[in-house]
Formats: C-alpha cells, sequence, structure tokens
DNA sequence: TCCAAACGGAACATGTGTGGTCCACTATAC
DNA sequence: GTATAGTGGACCACACATGTTCCGTTTGGA
C-alpha cells in the first residue's frame, strides 16, 4: 500500500470523525485532522460532493462486507439475522456520520445501493417466511426496513448513551424477532 | 388569529415544505414560498438558527398533543400503543424534514424536549411491563427508543413508496409487539 | 544517490448566504 | 379618514467555504 492510498484513507477516517461530529464542517478541518493540507484534499477529492459520495461508499462496502461474512444463507433463519446482527452493530460508530449528510437520502442511487447492500438480508427474511419460521404476513420489504431500521435505532440509542453498544444486538434481535409483548405461554 | 399569526404560520409552513425537499435551501426561497419578503422573514425568525428551532418545537408540540389525544396511560397497554400509533403515524408527512436537519440531532436541549414528548409512552410501556402485559427483560429506554424507531422507519419506507402509509400503523404494531417470527401455537 | 511523484503553503477569485438598515407602501383598527 | 402596525423592496457589508493555480519542498523507489 503505497502513500497516495494511505494518504486517501487518512483522508476518509478523518472525514468520518469530523463530519460525524459536525455535518457542515469545512474541508479544511478535515484535511488538518487528517495531517494533511487542504491542496491534498482537493487533488484525492476534488469537490466536497466527491468526498462525501467516497464516505458512503466505503461505509457501503463495509457493510456488504459484514453482512457477507455472516453468511445469512446459511442455517436457520434467526440464527443468520442473530449472525448478521452480530457482524453489523459494531461498525455503528463509523456509521453514524450518514444520519447528518443529507446527499445520503437526496442521492438515488446511494439509496438504491444501500438497498442492494441489504439484499442478501432480504433473502434470508424471504426463506424464513417460505419455511415457516417467520411470519409472512408482513412485506419482506417492512421486515427487511424495519430490521435494518431497528440497527439503526440500536446505534443511536447507544449514542445517546441509553443503552450500551454491546447489548444492543441483544436488544434488536428479541425486538425484532420476538417483539416487545409477554410471548404467550405455550401450555398452562 | 390576527395578520402576525397569520404570518407566522405562513411562514413556518413554507419552510417545512422547501426545508424538507433540500435542508440547504435559502431563506429567501422559505420567504418566497410563504409569500412573504425576506425582510419579514427575518423580522419574525432573526437568524436561520432560531427558524428551524421554532420549526422543530412546532413539530415537537404536534406530537406531543398527538400522543396525549390518544390517552396512553387508559385501558390495556397494547390497546393504548395502537391509539398512539394510529394518531402519531400520520403525522409523518409534516415532520419528515426532522431527518436532514442536522441541528435537531447536535442541540442537546431539543434531543431532551423529544425525550419528554414521549415521556407519556415511556410510561404507559412502564405500567405493561408492571401488569405483564409487556415484557421485562428489555430496558424501558430502549423499547421506547425502538417504538419510536420504528414509526420513524414506517415514514421513511413510505417516503420511498416501499409500503402505503395507511399500512403503516398496523406494520409497526405487528412488528413492535409480536416481532417478526411465527409466534409459538400455544396448544398442539 | 538521484529523480519523479507526492505534498503543503500561500494567494487568489468567486459565489453565496446571511443579517441589517432605510424608506415607501398598504391594510387594519379606531 | 387618519393613525399605526405590518410589510416588502433595494441596498449594503460581512463572513466564509470552495475550488484553483503556482511553486518550492519532501519523500520514497529505482
Amino acid at each position: 500500500m503505497g502513500r497516495p492510498d494511505r494518504t486517501r484513507r487518512s483522508l476518509l477516517d478523518a472525514a468520518v470523525v469530523v463530519l460525524s461530529k459536525d455535518s457542515s464542517a469545512s474541508l479544511s478541518e478535515v484535511a488538518t485532522t487528517a495531517g494533511v493540507g487542504r491542496t491534498t484534499l482537493h487533488r484525492y477529492f476534488p469537490t466536497r460532493e466527491l468526498l462525501i459520495r467516497a464516505l458512503v461508499e466505503d461505509a457501503l462496502d463495509r457493510v456488504a462486507d459484514a453482512i457477507a461474512s455472516a453468511h445469512p444463507e446459511d442455517g436457520p433463519v434467526v440464527d443468520a439475522l442473530q449472525r448478521v446482527t452480530d457482524t453489523v452493530v459494531p461498525l455503528g460508530p463509523s456509521l453514524s456520520f450518514l444520519h447528518a449528510e443529507p446527499e445520503v437520502y437526496s442521492a438515488r442511487d446511494l439509496i438504491r445501493r444501500w438497498y442492494e447492500a441489504l439484499e442478501p438480508v432480504a433473502q434470508a427474511i424471504e426463506r424464513g417466511q417460505a419455511d415457516g419460521s417467520l411470519r409472512s404476513d408482513l412485506p419482506v420489504k417492512w421486515v427487511v426496513d424495519a430490521y435494518a431500521g431497528a440497527i439503526l435505532t440500536a446505534w443511536d440509542t447507544a449514542d445517546e448513551g441509553r443503552i450500551w453498544l454491546q447489548d444492543a444486538p441483544r436488544l434488536v434481535m428479541t425486538t425484532i424477532v420476538q417483539g416487545i409483548a409477554t410471548p404467550p405461554t405455550d401450555a398452562p
């Protein structure tokens, strides 16, 4: 890994740190944090928008990798979702900046790629509905979003200090899979 | 309701419309949309920040009112949550701008007020855990956030056209209360 | 060691939003 | 009708981020 790659990496990392705290931070701030001149930043990312895009795509890659490495296509669906949750939740801190970036919500192609990254999860859920382990009176799209939303909520809530991030996977899975109501006893 | 109140109202409404589409829109755009001069806008909201705050507080009031009008303190908890969901979900379109406003996430006092607005819900959930209708192995704070998060997710997902907003209350309640897994049969 | 690529600093042009002032116009209330 | 609060247009000054160019300096590989 040559110097250019390292510089690029520090810029992306610095951008995550700086923009998480203040999404309207100036590019000089990012450059300074990366220990790099603003000129260099512009050499790698000519415009602010391109920097953001690179940032989002980097995050997208990491999520996609995490999901793939959890092998959501294997074994019982609930176990598979547990594995995905366990691997994705810890990514939280490096992804929380996504919230505050309007580009993330307005750029249609980025939204599409986000759903593409979740595609393996969608397939697992479909599989679960087919084999009877997941209820099938809920649209798959909704279940995917509800699941992803629960993870986002966990990140936020942990960020606010209302829960600990290490508890998050359990909370997410219990809530999403079994719900918040008392389960009906199966035999009195 | 005198002229000042009406002007203020149109400014807030216009701000919601304009800032929903583009959170970095200029104040002149807001003024124009409100059918008002930029000078007048500045008379009512001296700075951009104050306009945003007023906007958020306005939204906060509406959510608080909606929750209160659903009487979450009455009757079985699950029914109460159903009523809250039914009243809050339709507010979605007029609140979706909250996402894109960084101030919403960074201003500590606004975050606090958001949780205050959810306090009646928190109490209902506590009540549910006490009377055994809700499982008590989940922290109340988490349950509140998970529930609120599910509503936010529903707004987003409806916005993306992945579900219909009129289906949202049922989806939110089913998912949050019972979970996505097939319920265990209670007697074979 | 030497050379080319990478870097950083400075200076510049630019655009744009913002906040503020002034004054003439207009409805509304009395 | 008249006084008064409310309005809006024009203008200005300021700050600040952005993007670009140029050139001297450093670094790392051949």
